[in-house]
DNA sequence: GACCAGGCACATC
DNA sequence: GATGTGCATGGT
């Protein structure tokens, strides 16, 4: 059984619980917009932990800029992005999104902020290697723009409390969030950060609800 | 030693 | 169009 009251205003409820449970989490995880892009793409199925790791070695290897990446062999940049796993398919993707970076805006993350929203997706989303949830991070994390972004913490979390039905597409709970709240860069940007705690701390596969705050807002978790 | 982590593309049915 | 599989490292 679900907690009584629509979708939009249990989302809504949550996001005030997780805020005041786990307080601001000031995301993304990345120094600067240029490294959420890379970021990115590096995390796919992947530890943060292991993605720092490989910026590590770019940087240490001042190899952090578009024009340095686009320039690097796929071996070369396979060997630095060693540490995220999967390298040689991220070594691929990462060129690509490069190649796209560099010829659409110079490499310049600025430039590429003036073009739309719907623009940007539409081309991020051809690219080889760029899905829809990376493809929302860069846009929501690195360029501003108004997108939420759904990973495998937020669907497990909505799923596990009735909130979604499992398998859900990630379109239909991108457009849950987006119908139900305000369509604002910094609530997105919160939201999805305290979604990412909370699978952390509570939503693994093996849960551990005990004290978990989203049960306050959406009831015992059911699966 | 098994399972998991902030996916994605591609083959196969 | 649904489902399965390859990609690979490091932590628990």
């Amino acid at each position: 059984m679900s907690a009584p009251g629509t979708p939009a205003e249990l989302l809504v409820r949550l996001y005030r619980v997780l805020l005041a449970a786990f307080g601001p989490q000031h995301w993304w995880p990345g120094e600067t917009p240029f490294e959420v892009v890379v970021g990115a793409v590096l995390t796919q199925n992947t530890n943060w932990r292991n993605v720092e790791r490989a910026i590590a070695n770019l940087k240490a290897a001042k190899a952090l800029t578009p024009g340095r990446l686009t320039h690097l062999s796929e071996e070369q940049l396979a060997r630095l992005l060693q540490p995220s796993g999967f390298f040689r398919v991220k070594a691929r993707r990462l060129k690509a999104l490069m190649g796209w970076l560099m010829e659409t805006a110079g490499g310049d993350l600025g430039r590429l902020r003036r073009r739309s929203l719907a623009r940007l997706r539409r081309e991020l989303l051809a690219l080889p290697g760029t899905g829809e949830e990376t493809a929302d991070s860069i846009l929501l994390y690195a360029l501003g723009k108004p997108t939420f972004v759904v990973d495998a913490y937020t669907r497990r979390a909505l799923c596990r409390h009735g909130l979604t039905e499992p398998g859900a597409p990630y379109q239909k709970v991108k457009a849950l969030f987006e119908s139900s709240l305000p369509r604002q860069v910094s609530l997105f940007n919160e939201y999805h950060a305290l979604l990412v705690e909370l699978g952390k701390r509570f939503c693994r596969p093996q849960p551990r609800c005990a004290g978990c705050p989203a049960r306050a807002v959406l009831g015992e978790p059911h699966l």
